[in-house]
This record gives structure tokens, C-alpha cells and sequence, in this order.
DNA sequence: ACGTACGATTCCACCCGACGGAAGACAGTG
DNA sequence: CACTGTCTTCCGTCGGGTGGAATCGTACGT
């Protein structure tokens, strides 16, 4: 569609291995298959760099034509993701308490989500068939202070991590979203308080979370579970129990089989 | 463990990319947190090679650090995931049918898998708390010929593939393993006569499979869908329609949504 | 059919980034 | 303290990586 936007695609580091990252960042971004020279483009590398390159993947296996002949990243790169650290384990341990959450809860969506940086990522994600909120895709992201589960991560974080995100700007989507540090500060207080949290109007209008922390076996907490709920719905508090009770079953589940 | 067979890990083509890939290949195959110095080892690069690409795709992000210094891949390898073609949208729209499948199935485990040459790639499965027959994780790979879903998409391949496969060395693991070639072009006549197919005593003795495939919207097998159960388990015939309603289900929903 | 435009592929000579060795910093262990 | 392993930095040399140009292929428009 609008092609003319590939100028700020992150410059490639002029080393070899930067170049590879940087078609791999070409893919990420990217929504479909994409042509051979278009990878050249977005990737600020020329025509010949790109094709070796190419090449070199698809003898790996890190990217697959179409019957098109577009590119697109391959299978293989589903297997890196399942071998990559916490997202793994986590998901395979966390799905049994997830799906018994997303039964109870017919119209909504179910997040299981992890800190990386200064984002929340989401590692496994369940919504109805027709619940079209939220559109947030396993290995997508967002800002941690405007998504329940993000709020949960970062109550739990580091000082440090804290006060560096708290410093840095803090994207506003809606006229409700809280940007101010000092009710973030609050926000947290309570999460750690109560270990559940409740989140109105910070994405959309419409939309409120609820979420709960899940704890690895030393007490440190390694992800958020939550739910998406149309504002309008009745008592938020009545899910509380439900998703803290999902979190508490994930809990158990990585505390029991601790590697 | 046992630290001294990494000779033949495959020796990285002395390219720069092929470096990089050599690095990804070790994480891959690698089940935990790895230190620098193994990661040399096993890529078969010199430590200070090792140390520059590995530090390289730290900032990136393709690798992190555990807090006890070692590495892993790295969260946004998740995200590569996700763009990676043909795995993700349709994993997004097959898990409605997949939960209503599972959920029908309790005791069992369902398999969402895709062709990647001669494999048979999971792109979901969700098996119930208990049932811990069949290990497969998302990614997980198995020879076409075993599994039910294997067959099915292979009996839906084009015939080139079927015959280059069927000349390639045929692994059996249990006695019953079939590996004649005549055996399975026997199977994929019955498989596409009548759209789901039964296996017994192909991976393991005890377990069997059912599976259906999955077409888009050109009359093309993209998936199969399938499920392992018990062989002591009464009438498997009985799953039979419950699979192929789950595959037919998975087709209307990518039919619709066509992009 | 012809010409144009764009993508994919191959070839090549120059050159700069990548490489490995060596040596030093650091931590844990006996 | 010596020893063993890991991680890190520095540097001179060398080879793989690079971009340009030329070729081939294919789809589109006139």
C-alpha cells in the first residue's frame, strides 16, 4: 500500500551479521510476503547484498517462497520461537489454566503475557470466535502502563525498571489513559497490594482489563495472566476471582515442575 | 551432559550470514540456557567471533541473558514467529475449532500441523493436564509417514514430493511402524477417498492417531488436523466425525477471511 | 510483435569489515 | 595461591563481502 515510508527502516549496521538482522526487522515489520527487491529496499541493502543473503536463508530455512515467489520467514523460525527462553515452557505449562479461564469466559479474551524491556509481549492469547476487541497477536506488543498485564509486570519490576519507565514518555491512546507518574506509582502500590489489578479506558474507551501476577518458584513474578472486558459489562470485580485463580493454578503449575 | 559430540555440528559455511545461522542452529537444538564459550564450541567459531555475533544480536534482541549470565534466544524471536507466513494466521483462525475439539476430548491431545519438505510441522496443540503421551511442542517436527497428520498431508502432496519422499530411507519406530512404500501409497488412496485417516502403533505401540485435512480456499491441503488417543481406547471410529467437523471448521474459517 | 519496466540472477575486481591469535580481566574452586 | 574456565579487548592480516554493471526472465501496455 503505502510504499513511500521505508526511510527511517533502521539503518543496517555496515557489518555483515546487521545486514542479516536488518531483513529479518524487514520481516517483522512487514505484514505479507514480500518480493525480493522490496526486501532490498526496506532493507537499505543493494539488489546483490540481498540476494546472497536471501539465499542463504532459504538454504536454512529462516525464509520460504510463496508459489508466488514473494519471501516470507519460514517454518524453522516457529521452532526458534518455541526454543527461546521463558516464552516456551512458560506457554506449555501456562495453556491447561488459560483455556479452563477462557471456557468460563465465553465472549472474552485471555493474555498470558511477559516484561521484555520496556513492553509487555504477549506469549499466548485466546479470544472467541466472534470477540473481535483487541487485536493483539502471540508475540505482539504494548506499552506496559496502558495494558492490565502490563501495569501487573511492572509493579513487579525492578525499582530501576520502574523509575526508567517512568521517566520516559508515556503514550496516551485515549482521553482516560493515565500518564502521570505519581498514579502510576499509586496503580503499583495497590497491585502489589492486592495482586490483582483493573484497568478501564486506557486502550480504547470501551475496553478494561483484569489481570493477575503469575510467580516462578522464588517468588519473583515471570508473567501476568488477564482478560479483556467490554466496559460496558457488569461488575468488572466479579472475574477478579477467576483470573487470580488462574494465575495461582500457572503458579503451581511452574513451581511443581521446576528445571 | 555430555559436551563431546558436538563434532558434527554442522560446520558453518564460512560466510558471515552463515555464522550467524550456525549460532541460531545451536540455540535451536540446544533445550536450555546456554554460556558464551558452548555456544562457540558448538558453532564451531572461534571465541572471538562468537563473542562479536553474540553481542550483535543481544542489542537486537534475538538473544538475552538469563540472570545467571548464560543465553537464550530471545523474546523478539517470538515475534519473528508470529510474521512467519503460513503458521500464523492460520493458527489464529483454527484455534476457535481446536478449543470446541479439545474441549469435546478431554483426556486427549489435538495437533494443528503444516508440511515444511518432509516433515510434519506442530503449529498448535493443546493436550489435556494429565496426558502425557505424545511430547510434541509447538514447532515440534515428526516424519511425514508416522503420524496421522503426516499422512494426510503427504496424501495430499504433489506426487513429486510423494516419491522423492517414499525413495528417501523410511524410519520405523515400533514394530508396526509401517515403512513399505506400496503400504503407504495404499494409505493416501484410502486418505483421499474418504478425507480422515486412522493410525495405530506408528510412533509408540500404544498410541494411535485420527486426522482430517484442512484446505483454503482453492481446494488445497494447507493443514491437517488430528488427535492422539490411547489404542486400549474403545471404537476410535467414534472421533472420526469430531476431527473431521474440527478440519471443516478450520476450512470455513480461512475460506471467509480470505486475503 | 515490440518496447518498457521491474525483478531476479550472475560475474567481477576492489576494499573494508571480519577473522583468529594473543593477552589481559574476572570469578569460582581446590 | 595457583588453576581452570569464561569473558573481554586489542590488533594486523586476509578473505569474504560488497556494489556496479551486464544478462536473463517475465509481465504489462501500446
Amino acid at each position: 500500500m503505502r510504499d513511500l515510508m521505508q526511510d527511517e527502516a533502521a539503518a543496517p549496521r555496515p557489518t555483515a551479521a546487521g545486514r542479516v538482522l536488518a531483513i529479518f526487522e524487514v520481516f517483522r515489520t512487514a505484514s505479507s510476503a514480500l518480493s525480493m527487491a522490496e526486501v532490498s529496499r526496506r532493507a537499505s541493502l543493494s539488489m546483490t547484498t540481498t540476494h546472497r543473503l536471501m539465499h542463504e536463508l532459504l538454504d536454512w530455512g529462516a525464509v520460504e517462497r510463496t508459489d508466488e515467489g514473494r519471501y516470507r520467514l519460514g517454518t524453522k523460525m516457529l521452532e526458534l520461537a518455541a526454543s527461546s527462553g521463558a516464552a516456551l515452557r512458560l506457554r506449555e505449562r501456562a495453556v491447561p489454566a488459560l483455556l479452563r479461564l477462557h471456557r468460563m469466559l465465553r465472549v472474552l479474551v485471555v493474555h498470558l503475557s511477559i516484561r521484555d524491556g520496556f513492553e509487555s509481549v504477549y506469549v499466548e492469547s485466546f479470544r472467541s470466535a466472534h470477540g473481535t476487541i483487541s487485536t493483539n497477536r502471540i508475540g505482539g506488543r504494548m506499552p506496559l502502563h496502558l495494558t492490565a498485564n502490563g501495569r501487573i509486570l511492572l509493579a513487579y519490576a525492578d525499582s530501576a525498571v520502574q523509575d526508567a519507565y517512568l521517566a520516559s514518555p508515556l503514550e496516551a491512546r485515549t482521553r482516560f489513559s493515565d500518564v502521570d507518574p505519581a498514579v502510576l506509582r499509586g496503580e503499583f502500590e495497590l497491585v502489589r497490594e492486592r495482586r490483582w489489578i483493573i484497568t478501564t479506558g486506557q486502550v480504547t474507551e470501551n475496553t478494561g482489563g483484569i489481570a493477575a501476577p503469575v510467580f516462578d518458584g522464588h517468588d519473583r513474578v515471570v508473567a501476568a495472566v488477564g482478560i479483556v472486558v467490554n466496559v460496558a459489562e457488569q461488575h468488572l470485580e466479579d472475574y477478579v476471582e477467576m483470573v487470580r485463580s488462574a494465575a495461582a493454578q500457572i503458579t503451581h503449575a511452574i513451581e511443581t515442575v521446576e528445571d
